[in-house]
DNA sequence: GTGAAAGCGCTAACAT
DNA sequence: ATGTTAGCGCTTTCAC
């Protein structure tokens, strides 16, 4: 078994409490003496054990993080973010998985409150039971902050970090327009999801705002997966009246309609111009240069735990939502053939 | 502050020992107490300590897991196997992201040593001077079992799961040969990992073995990135005598060999045939058939956490690596025009 | 079946 | 500057 702090006193022939002191260094200690507790520290390869200080302590020094999904490159970037502010500030992390899955969610909520984080942070899955929602509160009234990180939900009652999936896809829309195309259509995520119906009337509006004609049918109502999204574009572009341009909700969708694009011989932007939402990093990598949304993940993993540590400090800052613009970039998948 | 096991006993006029028993279902209660002790405990909203309980039984239920990039879908993929079946046996985690740097390696090792975790899972990075080499001897010393994940480094005194590097490498050039390519060429990754030598050897081999003949000109050093990749297939493409196929040994040096091939304007297979290392899911979705060496990822992170379960229960196994052969599936990319 | 008491490894007053 | 003494919240003999 490993060496106790009691081990390091009776070998350094001082008190537990010397031997404490010169752990954290928190009080005085000679010099001489506190020369020799390390000695002995080395010598026994001595671990504090991070369990009893916390026990002690009463501060885990832990912070929660629920994602849905630690694959998902969204939301392991938003991981990055956290991780490096919380190496920074002396914080560690319990990273759970939730698996896009309520249950598991809660299950893990129940195990981080047995773990007595300080702190959560979470991209909360639409409770359908509200068993969420609850876990949530009871965080709270137990004075453990909770920090929401952009989701499917948006609780006023809690801090949080948000894109602003609204004016992202308003923007598309009117640099679509801009480019000159008269027919605009967009595929959209499916609505259940806060983000998705964001997008949708941040595309709307900008169909307005401008006095572009909409048509029922140019709504291409996905699920944020590619098989989908293959499936409406062939419809779409089979028929004799259709958009020239496309917004796309998610990368995934991206892909999808690509992939019909290419069987049926057809060509980007030429046949069918589009931006669709997030990144697709390989496809520029290979020189297929692609407009998309650029969400500034990593940075809202940032905001939220250095948000979180402000609550730490001052439990009695009034709630707020950071929403963050996202990033329009152009690269050519947006043209007008004339 | 939150209820305590004491809270519970008052409340419930029974004994600390008894609510314990109820909590772990361990030793006899009436079934009459307990429901009342259950009733308090909802009532009170009572969530028992980890901290407390750990410190007690010298039980953390805690495995650490050290990933050199968790954003890399390669170690993310390793971490839901882990998870898959750390949740299943009731294991918690302690998710390190070791952002490739030594030192930060360490002091998460440390950091993990004062969790007091009972077993380890890590992707070892080359260590310079050993420091990570000691931490891994100074886990086994104190009974914590540690388990290699594929990675650079490949220890015979630890247990690990590794990819067949040298395998898949060997039988992606058979393939290339059996295509009917006369001349074929690979781009390596950083030869100084311990995969990327593997995956050399593994194409030398076979070429040897076929009696092709091999040019030193076709061997392009890579360092597994884009950027460089593009750079090399560049000037190959420029040769008057080249390869006409390539086995590459990362996907992101496929991603920069394509946009290579597709600023010359010339286009795969015709003109330079392949088969990469590591799946390319978002090329495969959009009907670009990339023939890639699949490494099952998931299945490493599966069989290691068994692994370490299985030593946690039996100290006194033999260490033993296990090595999973990948995949090749052939989509095209590795044809001969005739 | 249930309770009393000791102890897990550390910290934090309070003395000295 | 250092030691003494109580806990922190739980589990676990050992009695009864």
């Amino acid at each position: 078994m490993p060496a106790t702090i009691k081990d390091i006193a009776k070998a350094a022939k001082v008190s537990r409490s010397t031997v404490s002191r010169v752990l954290n260094d928190s009080g005085y200690v000679k010099e001489e003496t506190r020369e020799r507790v390390l000695a002995v520290i080395e010598e026994l390869n001595y671990s504090p054990s991070a369990i009893a200080r916390s026990l002690s302590n009463k501060r885990s020094n832990t912070i929660g993080v629920v994602v849905p999904d630690i694959n998902n490159p969204f939301f392991a970037e938003m991981i990055k973010g956290v991780t490096r502010v919380a190496d920074a500030e002396g914080y560690r992390l319990l990273l759970v998985d939730s698996d896009e899955n309520n249950e598991k969610e809660q299950l893990a909520l129940q195990a981080l409150k047995e773990q007595r984080i300080e702190g959560l942070l979470i991209v909360a899955t639409p409770a359908k039971e509200k068993k969420s929602l609850e876990h949530l509160r009871w965080m709270r009234s137990h004075h453990i902050p909770v920090v929401l990180l952009d989701g499917h939900m948006k609780y006023d009652e809690f801090d949080g970090v948000f894109i602003d999936h609204y004016q992202g896809a308003h923007e598309a829309t009117l640099a679509l327009i801009d480019a000159g195309h008269k027919r605009i259509g967009i595929m959209t995520g499916k609505l259940s999801s806060r983000p998705a119906m964001e997008r949708l009337r941040g595309f709307q509006d900008a169909m307005a705002e401008r006095k572009m004609t909409s048509y029922d049918e140019d709504i291409l109502f996905g699920d944020y997966g590619h098989e989908k999204a293959y499936r409406l574009t062939k419809e779409m572009l089979m028929r004799d009246k259709r958009p020239t341009a496309l917004f796309i909700s998610s990368n995934q969708m991206v892909l999808g309609m690509m992939r019909a694009v290419s069987e049926l011989g057809l060509s980007i932007p030429k046949d069918l111009a589009f931006i669709g939402f997030d990144r697709l990093e390989t496809l520029n990598l290979i020189g297929m240069n692609c407009s998309t949304v650029d969400a500034h993940t990593v940075e809202v993993g940032e905001l939220a735990m250095k948000r979180l540590i402000q609550r730490l400090d001052n439990e009695k800052l009034k709630t707020a939502h950071r929403v963050l613009r996202p990033d329009l970039s152009l690269r050519g998948s947006e043209s007008k053939s004339k």
